[in-house]
DNA sequence: ACTAAGATTACCT
DNA sequence: GGTAATCTTAGTA
């Protein structure tokens, strides 16, 4: 039985409201090495009119141009000569936002996620460690999570039971604004 | 062409 | 708590 969620959990939906309802979702990744799969315990939105995003003023560039698509597709970018960090796009086509996945808890393939992060203790609790250990990469930018065949892809998780808002960590811009979104009991 | 800054992480004291 | 590592991206000329 396939819990994938379907395109209408992207849709009608604002960057923040996404963000909210992302927390506790699966996110699933099959792929020849094995499966792993993790629940979605932190994130944050990024929008046009939001300082700290790649899209602020609604310019399209090579790198930004994903998050333009409709909602349910992946935006994977490079940083700091080092990491990736993979989102997921919201609202409608032509408008640059996304939801910033920042952590999960491991739930299958451990093992992997783990040979894949080099043996370090910890797994997926950041967004750059989080690509490492599911093998995301640039490769990955522009994926459709909704279509039915993706190896990549969002599932029907567990329920959250508190959430805490806080500001998103590691920007310059608009540090005022309260839109980190942390799982705090389930 | 050149340059500065970056939605991070690991390792050091 | 501080900071080096590392290279792409985007802006400026």
């Amino acid at each position: 039985m396939s819990r994938r969620l379907s395109p209408s959990f992207y849709t009608g939906k604002t960057a923040l409201q996404l963000a909210r309802s992302l927390l506790g979702v699966l996110l699933v990744h099959e792929t020849d090495e094995g499966i792993v799969s993790g629940f979605i315990t932190e994130t944050e939105a990024y929008t046009e009119d939001d300082p700290a995003s790649h899209t602020f003023g609604g310019v399209v560039t090579e790198r930004n141009r994903t998050m333009f698509l409709r909602a349910g597709y992946l935006y994977v970018y490079f940083i700091y000569g080092r990491y990736f960090c993979c989102n997921v796009t919201a609202e409608r086509g032509g408008r640059g936002a996304a939801v910033l996945l920042r952590a999960v808890l491991p739930d299958e393939g451990s093992a992997l996620m783990r040979k894949r992060r080099g043996g370090a203790r910890a797994l997926a609790d950041g967004p750059g460690k989080l690509c490492q250990a599911f093998g995301i990469g640039r490769e990955h930018d522009g994926v459709d999570l909704t279509e039915a065949q993706s190896p990549l892809y969002l599932s029907q998780g567990r329920s959250v039971r508190s959430v805490q808002r806080t500001a998103r960590i590691g920007i310059r811009h608009a540090t005022e604004k309260q839109w980190r979104y942390v799982v705090d009991a389930w």
